[in-house]
DNA sequence: ATTACTTTTTGCCAAATGGCAAATGATTCC
DNA sequence: GGAATCATTTGCCATTTGGCAAAAAGTAAT
């Protein structure tokens, strides 16, 4: 709970009545590898925030193939943004990459917490905000390159994440074969 | 103006009197073709709306090849977020495609209406967040497609814009190069 | 219509990446 | 330790895409 609190008051101040109000909501939640958070098709019920852990947020294309859309790593808000909001089906899957353990707050409890502490919402904003930015941030470099920019890029935008995952979905959310990456490791070093 | 204010409206209620305070602060600016509207090192100053016409923004790659990152078309807010919220440098161009008419708010009178409106900032919330996760769901389909999916999602996420830009940006925009981008379109045929 | 200019297409060949299957390496469980 | 399972690497060849330059098509001005 700690980090999620640092995390928070990085966006704005709070006081000690508002501190201990949203630890009360807060409940603490574990995955177990490869366990799903979200599936398409259901709705995302829960703000959650990663103590612990890799998740992925991944969707099949028309071929079939599935795609890592993008890692959400230990202290990163963890939330499908416009499913938990607009109460619409989610086009993706949430699955742990490795075991986690999040902080999570039901939507009840969350429009609670926005209707009681003044400036929750201007927190809350700026917080969603700079993750929407972050992901842009690190999607956008990614689609003009060729495959082995690609990977030393992903290196340093997820330079946390590349030895605790399966090359396959790397592989997966660079677009390119797992064959081909590990050719594309191999000729690197 | 008549487009701005439809956009708003959209996102929240607002009264005759709030209406005629944005009104008064907005400020129309014309474009020709190729101009810039922002250029990289430089802060962006102003908060804007495409009336009319289609912008890019891009920026360099390491291998000083020009990419674009996305295109702006009409009805959309044109502003670099973390540049004009934090007063930083801009990292990328902004560069009028086609000729284009704008809307623009200056920093202070953004402000001032920040301050002034009550519920202007929620609205602003609202409108910078669904343009950032616009910007998330036209590109992240793009990055694990091979060129020719790349280009047929290119042609349902900006229905509006390919024909009336040259075929070297949709190149710079899908990473890949313009000949191939020309077999391609004769190949879909 | 002619010229000058820009944009798009095409041909040629080289380089990068994909597809598939087998081999190798790692990990887990008994 | 050995068997089973899973992850990664490699070989072989097909396909896609890139690089470069020339040709063709389109646009604008005179």
């Amino acid at each position: 709970m700690e980090e999620l609190l640092l995390y928070i008051l990085k966006f704005g101040n709070l006081n000690q009545h508002q501190v201990e109000l949203i630890t009360s909501k807060a409940t603490e939640l574990t995955l177990r590898k490869d366990e799903y958070y979200l599936e398409a098709g259901k709705i995302a019920r829960q703000f959650g925030f990663v103590l612990d852990g890799i998740a992925r947020v991944c969707y099949y294309n028309n071929k079939g193939e599935e795609i890592t859309k993008y890692f959400i790593e230990e202290n990163n808000i963890l939330v499908d943004l416009t499913s938990f909001d607009n109460e619409t089906p989610s086009t993706s899957y949430v699955q742990a990459v490795t075991d986690c353990r999040l902080i999570v707050f039901s939507k009840q409890d969350w429009q609670e917490l926005l209707q009681t502490i003044v400036g929750w919402d201007t927190i809350v904003h700026k917080i969603t905000s700079k993750a929407l930015l972050q992901k842009i941030e690190r999607i956008s470099p990614l689609v003009a390159e060729d495959a082995t920019s690609r990977y030393l890029k992903f290196l340093e935008i997820y330079p946390t994440v590349v030895n605790r995952i399966p090359l396959s979905y790397v592989a997966s959310y660079l677009g390119i074969t797992q064959s081909s990456l590990s050719r594309i490791r191999k000729n690197i070093r």
